[in-house]
DNA sequence: GAACAATTGGGTAATTCGGGTA
DNA sequence: GTTGTCCGAATTACCCAATTGT
């Protein structure tokens, strides 16, 4: 994490101008020092409070307050069913949203905007270790994946775990250690 | 791409006028953060959310003014190689970026935001047919799709136009042919 | 330290925004 | 539920000299 930020790097964060991060220095709403040159520069701690005392997202497409929103990756449809009731009739609302099929869960990573992601690494066409790679590079750590396969093998759940899943599972799926699961990754959003 | 949009980009979006975005903010239906001085911002990830729950599609969203943006969907190295060997030799700039399997080209259709799809319908995992219409569905009309396929059938070509392709082409890829199909798919973005 | 490209602050005019109301 | 219009305020665009980073 940086120490301090210039206008421009607070202006993409903020969604306005460097302009405007000016006038909001010039009128005291955000405090800065100054370079001998003159430039502003914010302190990280004070762009945090300034963040916090209006409301905005730290980094602006972050965080989805309300109702948590879950993916699930996985084409057999005893599982789908299963998941889907667990959900359903999970002690707090979640916004639920399935993929069947590769492209659909690429498609979706970005369309629905899941906080977390659970992936059945031993689809057809996909492999889940580059699936969860490629979640990684472009979408960051904000979003939680939770890996799930049936070919249990203790050299798969290193390499997925290694791959950036935050966590594992092996099937046929357990109701109690499911949701505890689930329940944990979904606190870490 | 971008992090935010304002009211009237959101507005030219979805198509109606910035006082109605303002509304589906303060109602709740779209998520937004405000700068200090009251003016809403609309996270990326917030609006896609918002435009899949309604299904409108990604209109302008990702359109590139500047040099076209081709992504290429294909499995075989051979196929691959030739048609990056084409575009990099066009005869003007082209941005090109490459999906190996379902996962990678649906994410990337939005993270990379082409103009046009050179989709092979055969992979292995991936209905070409569905993701047409899927593509469709949730960019609209402004991406361009050409499919591409080895296996030729006169009532799969019927399909996958009426799944929403742009055009067809065979392979093996012809050079003349696939250059101006291209060409032609480029000039109507 | 010198050269160079990119970024910054400042000023003003122009645009866009939110809110109220029809 | 959406649009059109009006107003005051916030934000932006544009230009340019100075500063900064490499």
């Amino acid at each position: 994490m940086k120490n301090h930020y210039t206008t421009q790097e607070v202006a993409e964060i903020t969604g306005v101008t460097h302009a405007t991060v000016n006038n909001w220095i010039k009128s005291g709403l955000l405090k800065s020092f100054k370079t001998p040159g003159g430039h502003n520069r914010i302190g990280a701690k004070h762009l945090k409070i300034f963040l916090h005392e209006n409301e905005i997202p730290e980094r602006g497409i972050s965080s989805t307050p309300g109702v948590p929103r879950i993916l699930v990756v996985e084409d057999d449809e005893d599982v789908m069913e299963f998941i889907t009731a667990v959900l359903k009739d999970f002690e707090f609302d979640i916004k639920m949203d399935i993929a069947e099929d590769g492209f659909s869960a690429g498609s979706k990573i970005h369309s629905f905007g899941p906080d977390l992601v659970i992936l059945d690494i031993m689809l057809p066409g996909i492999s889940g270790f580059d699936v969860c790679s490629q979640i990684r590079k472009e979408l960051g750590d904000e979003i939680k994946v939770l890996a799930m396969t049936g070919y249990y093998k203790e050299e798969n759940r290193q390499k997925i775990l290694q791959a950036g899943a935050d966590d594992f599972i092996r099937k046929p799926l357990v109701l109690k250690e499911f949701k505890e699961k689930i329940k944990n990754l979904l606190e870490r959003t």
